[in-house]
DNA sequence: CTTGACCTTCCAGTGAGTGGAACCCCCATA
DNA sequence: TATGGGGGTTCCACTCACTGGAAGGTCAAG
């Protein structure tokens, strides 16, 4: 199938696919007129791909995750190891966003938010004695 | 005083400070030996800047910020706007990272880490019927 | 005079794509 | 037969917010 094709079953944008195969995650054949011909396993891939991203591995993520997902001898505390990493690594996200987000919304309610100038969210960050 | 002196006192990486001025943040003046003059209005506006990145907004946003922050007579409500949009992009962030979060603290739980093949993460990821 | 810490500019790379130009291919219709 | 539209191809540049490094200039101390 033609990468149009491929694009809609994986849910990954066709330019996406092509940048994949650029950097060596796909590797799909090309029919004479040279466009890229998909078979079922490049679309499985693209498939586990698009899962992968959407979990937020990264493409070094997934490049080790499709190896080991391809080596059916892998053992499954090698998949964890990475999984739990990166699980650890979302929640130092979420834990920074959180403090962000506590941070602006105190600013954002104290704030009034009208035609006056006086405004509490430049007074913080501008403020020599704020943190 | 120099860039080093003021990169410590704004708590931001010199070549962060070049990069700010190669954008136009900030404009210091210049010795006569070419190097960096800072003044305390541009360490002034540099912490403000340190400050607001590590709120996580964007440099654009800073860009605005500033200009707002340097005009007495601004509205307070039109500082208030930018702040509360970033907020809201926030919390769509954190919901999808807790979102993501949750999914793979599952696929972690499930699956053995051992030394056996069968590995509950892959075979998500992989399964066509998963999502 | 030399050493080392500082400063300068410029170029390239990061991650993960995205946008666009210029061109090719194929099918259907007037 | 022209032509129009909707695929596909490559390649280059751009994104964001820096960061690293090379090659070299400046300055104070020993």
């Amino acid at each position: 199938m033609n990468i149009g094709e491929a694009a809609k079953k994986a849910g990954l944008p066709a330019k996406t696919i092509r940048y994949y195969e650029d950097i060596g995650l796909v590797n799909p054949m090309r029919d004479t007129n040279g466009y890229r011909a998909f078979r079922d396993s490049d679309v499985h891939k693209l498939t586990f791909l698009a899962r992968a991203r959407a979990l937020g591995f990264t493409i070094e993520d997934c490049r080790v995750l499709l190896a080991l997902w391809e080596d059916t001898d892998r053992a499954s505390a090698d998949v964890r190891k990475i999984a739990k990493e990166h699980l650890e690594q979302i929640e130092v996200k979420i834990a920074d966003l959180q403090s962000m987000r506590d941070t602006l919304s105190n600013l954002v309610q104290t704030c009034a938010g009208d035609d006056r100038p006086d405004c509490p969210i430049l007074n913080t960050l501008g403020k020599s004695g704020s943190q």
